[in-house]
DNA sequence: GTCTATACTACGATAGAC
DNA sequence: GTCTATCGTAGTATAGAC
């Protein structure tokens, strides 16, 4: 449990939130320490305190995520293959994403390489179980052609992509998650359909 | 014409080879003047004689660039309007990437906010032609619904949206170009489509 | 927990010889 | 056209007082 009785004690969680959003604007390699600082309000040593490096801000953004995707990935490999089961699933996955929960998709989307070559805590990159679920569903296409990889891919990743498309428009949180949606389930129905 | 007799004189198209590889597969902000001199074989100031700056490279990458979307929109203008016009328009955009021209949309993709924010020597943002393709189509929208913007606009960077999809599997480029076709098909059909 | 002060490094960039 | 040498700056990070 957070305590938030006394001002200071937020500073860390502040930071991962003014960092989070530099890092989403400017990019990582573009955003120093000073500026996270600055905007804190406080001094560039001062972060010091509440994390050992800049890489570990960045690491920290990544720590409390949720159990989703390994939920889905239980949840996928109980069930009964069935013709249905990509889409349920994919839609499952873009469901997750609320409104709220956009700004990690933002950042992702903003900073891929920096994602690309992060690891946790344990060393594990932290795209690995996105991409587990990748190969899982993969493994569900009756053929295995390289287009279907890649478009049962870019189902997976519509909410990415719709984020991206949002950037330079001027529309609502609500209107991207609603057009990830369709748009995953227009790319599933392309895998299945003629081609 | 591009004199290629003399080795040296290759220096600078080298130059913008080794910095475009370089600055998609660790980040612009990532890619020292150093690590492209090296690669190159020659001193990090000699870099100099042949670009102004750092950034100066990488707006030379986007100098040679053809006309396609200007051309595009022209040709659009000029279409009389019709249920079929928005479908056609993205299926011409999309199709024009073929293979060799993935390099530059991967570029893009690991590097959105640098090009985001570039400009050409006119002062000009890279992406502002791209922009305005995608205003006009949505202005062919019947309903202007913010879903349906942003799925219109997710047609268009189908391609962009296919590379990075395949970034972490192993398919031929051919097959990113396929799918980024098939995908962009199904979008403009969701567009079209009930809801 | 925040500060001042500082170390160290790497970067982009320039000067000038060859 | 390439080199050596150097400049100035900004970055991450650390030491130690308060």
């Amino acid at each position: 449990m957070i305590d938030t009785t006394h001002r200071s004690t937020g500073t860390r969680q502040r930071a991962q939130q003014v960092a989070l959003a530099l890092f989403t604007e400017q990019g990582y390699e573009s955003t120093s320490l000073r500026q996270i600082a600055d905007e804190l309000g406080i001094n560039k040593a001062s972060l010091y305190h509440h994390f050992a490096s800049k890489e570990a801000i960045l690491r920290s953004l990544f720590e409390d995520r949720g159990t989703e995707v390994a939920d889905l990935l239980t949840w996928l490999r109980e069930q009964p293959r069935g013709p249905r089961l990509l889409e349920q699933t994919v839609l499952r996955w873009v469901d997750t994403f609320t409104t709220e929960k956009l700004a990690g998709i933002r950042f992702t989307t903003a900073n891929p390489l920096v994602v690309r070559g992060l690891a946790d805590a344990s060393g594990d990159r932290v795209g690995a179980p996105l991409q587990e679920l990748a190969d899982e569903l993969v493994a569900l296409l009756p053929d295995g052609g390289q287009e279907q990889v890649v478009l049962v891919r870019m189902a997976i990743l519509s909410v990415n992509a719709a984020v991206q498309a949002a950037a330079q428009a001027d529309v609502s949180d609500a209107a991207v998650v609603a057009a990830a949606h369709r748009a995953a389930r227009a790319l599933v129905g392309e895998i299945g359909g003629a081609r």
